[in-house]
Order: C-alpha cells, then sequence, then structure tokens
DNA sequence: TCTGGGGTCCTAGGACCC
DNA sequence: TCTGGGGTCCTAGGACCC
C-alpha cells in the first residue's frame, strides 16, 4: 500500500462576496448581473463580470458596459454576518485561520487526515458546508505553499475547487501570466513586460541579482521566490492591525478653508472612536492629501505620547495640513481628498511600556508574549527597552530589535 | 481608468546618538 | 580633534492588496 501526500494549505475565497450575498437574500437577483454601489463598483455579480463589469470600477461605466444590471446598495450588516457565520466553519475545519479580509482566509489542515480526511476532502466539505449553512459560494485552492494556495483558488473561482499536486507546483505556476503572482500589481507588471517577462516562468529563469536591479531589493526577492514557489511563510493568526484610518472625497469643486477643516474635524473623529472602541492608541498621524491632478501628499507627525482623544489628534492633523498648504498653493491644486489615520509608531510608544510596567518586573516573558500578540512581533524594539532597562535584551530574540534589517 | 474607503509594507534620506 | 561606523527614529513617497 503506498500513500499519497497531500498539500495542507487551504485558500478559501468566497466567491463575489457582497453580490452573492444580495443574490442569496432577493431571488430576484438570482441569474442576473447585480451590481453592489452606486458610484463605483464595490462588488459585481459573475453574471455582470461576464459583461466586463469589475470591483473598483465608477457606476457610470459599469452601467454603459451592462445596461440590464441591477444596482443595489450595501448592506454592510448583512456582509459582516455572513462573514462571521463562515469565519465560524473556518474555525470547525482547522485549527490554524488566518483571515486575510472579509471574505478570504488561509487554513493549514496538516495533521487533521486521520481525524477529518485528506486535504482534498476537507476542502470539499468546506465548500458543501459554506453552501449549505450560509447559503454562498466559495472556490477554494489547496498548495504547499499559501501564495501557491492563493493562485490557485483565483484560476478556480467561480464555485471551484483545484488541488496542487505535490511536485506539480511549476507546471501550473510557470504557463501564467506574471501579474498572477502575489504582490506584483500594476507597477512592477509594467517594469517585467518592458523587460520582455510575460510569465511567471521567464521570472523564474532570471537569477535573483538581475530581479533586484530590475526591481529593488524586497520585489525582487520576492518574485525571485515566488516564482520557484518558495513561500516560507507559515498560516498563522493575524497580529492585530496597526493603524486606524478615515477618508473622504471632497469633489471637483474648491473648498473653503472652514469646509475643508470641518471635514478634517468629522475625521479625526472618526478615527478616534474607532481607536477608543478597539481600546487602542496611535502616535504618529498621517494626513494624505490627494489633488486634482492625482497626485497626492503625505504629511506625518509622531507625538510625544500616543493617545485616542481627539484633540491632540485634531491639533496635530490641522498643523499638518497649515504646513502643507502653501505647497498646494504653490502648485495651483485643488485639494480632492484627504484621509488621516493614527498609527503605532515602530519605536515602542508609551503604550508598549505600559505592560511591561504592570508586569512590575516579574512575569516579563508572559507580558512580552502578551504585548506582542496584540502590538505585533514587532512592537518591542530593542531601543524602547534598552532605554529603560539593559537586562532585558536577554528577554529578546537575535534580531527582535529590528525593525529594519 | 483616475473612481472609493480601508489597510500593509518597502525605500531612502536626514537627524541624532554612541 | 578628527574621522568613521553602526544603529534608531522620523518623514515622505511609492506600490500593492481587498
Amino acid at each position: 500500500m503506498f500513500v499519497v501526500r497531500w498539500p495542507t494549505i487551504l485558500h478559501a475565497d468566497l466567491d463575489a462576496f457582497f453580490a452573492s450575498v444580495e443574490q442569496r437574500d432577493d431571488p430576484r437577483l438570482r441569474g442576473r448581473p447585480v451590481i453592489v454601489g452606486g458610484g463605483v463598483v464595490l462588488a459585481a455579480s459573475y453574471e455582470a463580470r461576464a459583461r466586463w463589469v469589475r470591483g473598483a470600477m465608477g457606476g457610470r461605466e459599469a452601467r454603459r458596459l451592462c445596461p440590464h444590471a441591477l444596482v443595489v446598495p450595501p448592506r454592510w450588516s448583512a456582509y459582516v454576518e455572513a462573514s462571521r457565520a463562515v469565519f465560524a466553519i473556518f474555525r470547525e475545519t482547522a485549527p490554524v485561520v488566518e483571515g486575510i479580509s472579509i471574505d478570504e482566509a488561509f487554513l493549514d489542515v496538516a495533521g487533521l487526515e486521520r481525524i477529518t480526511g485528506t486535504p482534498p476532502e476537507i476542502a470539499q466539505r468546506l465548500r458543501w458546508e459554506v453552501r449549505e449553512q450560509v447559503g454562498l459560494p466559495i472556490t477554494v485552492g489547496v498548495a504547499t505553499t499559501k501564495h501557491l494556495a492563493k493562485v490557485a483558488s483565483a484560476a478556480a473561482k467561480p464555485d471551484g475547487l483545484l488541488v496542487v499536486p505535490i511536485g506539480g507546483e511549476l507546471a501550473f505556476l510557470h504557463p501564467l501570466p506574471v501579474e498572477r503572482l502575489w504582490g506584483v500589481g500594476p507597477a512592477t507588471a509594467r517594469r517585467l513586460h518592458a523587460c520582455g517577462i510575460a510569465t511567471v516562468g521567464d521570472a523564474a529563469a532570471l537569477d535573483e541579482a538581475a530581479l533586484i536591479t530590475l526591481l529593488g531589493r524586497a520585489a525582487g526577492r520576492m518574485v525571485h521566490a515566488l516564482a520557484h514557489n518558495r513561500d516560507p511563510r507559515r498560516v498563522q493568526r493575524r497580529r492585530a492591525r496597526r493603524a486606524f484610518g478615515a477618508q473622504s472625497a471632497l469633489g471637483r469643486r474648491r473648498r473653503s478653508p472652514a469646509e475643508v477643516d470641518s471635514v478634517l474635524v468629522g475625521l479625526v473623529d472618526r478615527v478616534t472612536r474607532r481607536m477608543r472602541a478597539a481600546g487602542r492608541v496611535g502616535r504618529t498621524v498621517m494626513l494624505r492629501l490627494r489633488f486634482d491632478d492625482f497626485s497626492r501628499a503625505t504629511r506625518s507627525h509622531t507625538m510625544p505620547r500616543a493617545t485616542a482623544e481627539s484633540r491632540p489628534l485634531l491639533r496635530t492633523a490641522r498643523a499638518l495640513l497649515r504646513a502643507a498648504q502653501s505647497e498646494i498653493e504653490r502648485r495651483g491644486l485643488t485639494l480632492v481628498g484627504i484621509s488621516i489615520a493614527g498609527i503605532e509608531s515602530d519605536g515602542g510608544g508609551v503604550q508598549l511600556m505600559l505592560p511591561l510596567d504592570e508586569a512590575g518586573g516579574h512575569a516579563l516573558d508572559a507580558a512580552l508574549d502578551a504585548v506582542r500578540e496584540r502590538f505585533g512581533p514587532r512592537a518591542l524594539t530593542r531601543a524602547a527597552l534598552l532605554g529603560r532597562d539593559p537586562g532585558l535584551a536577554a528577554f529578546l530574540e537575535p534580531g527582535d530589535g529590528g525593525a529594519r534589517e
């Protein structure tokens, strides 16, 4: 008797999620082209996609392509509820679930073969359960790496299952267009195409140094590794987010300073509310400005103390806006969008030291774990700790001090 | 194709400290 | 005193993802 080994990483991705929820809840929408969102397309059903409607497309363009489409406004609470139900099934299916977004997750099913079945069996049952219990179509890719599982699910959409067998990875990957690699967007694809690199196989034929010269260190390494299906990332629970942001489009019309300021007040309020609700604080305030010529500007400031209070954030945001004003005028630009974000800066702000103080010097390992669990593995930099107590260095792994390598 | 809101990570230069 | 190296933090911009 021989043993078949299977890849164990699943990438599960709901199909046209928002549109599928709408079709599930309103029988009149089933089998018909559905567009969620008015001004821009948030999601398009596969019937609408057949007419070339795509996400993030302008509403006018979408209606031109597909005049018979039924356009419905988004119902966020319905999507959140559906997502919760699907993630509950994910967590019953695998011990480790890594959520990527509201409609997408990685699952590692290693070691479950004798308990619940082979990975292909588990994947097929998962699809069936999501369909039966939540009423939504979902596609699953199964492969040896996260990256390949993600590529596989994209290739199997909609409502499909694709298992890339061990040993068959490169035969599957290399004929694909290079922009199917996770992390290769328009700018990187343009550079690769300019050098005659069209497929993943073309990229795999280059050595790493050439790709680094072409794309920079991180992107070059990444493309080289992924083209050879080298992806060491494990499936793991997501660490906490590091930023809370809000943004607002202002429209083409020139706005008075008072109007801009009232938008800013509203954005700061939205952000700080969410930060307080999540029990989080931030030290860096980032102001992003969008202009009528599609250029952008970013201004940021790091405050001495982390906070989730509206007033210091607003004060900082206003100062950043004032500082940017002269350049805006010099370039003759009209502000068309503002976004602000409160961010936990890398350096380890006041908020990071609190759990240590509470630990009172003992149970430091537990305190460090708790902080990392909440703020991520890089939350505690060597400097932040050594500044207080050199002895704490013993609790850090080598390289842990590196916000940068 | 330029339309949205919400995020992440990388790069590069300057300031500053030891 | 001068020169150099190493490291961190901050800022601004770019690319990418859903």
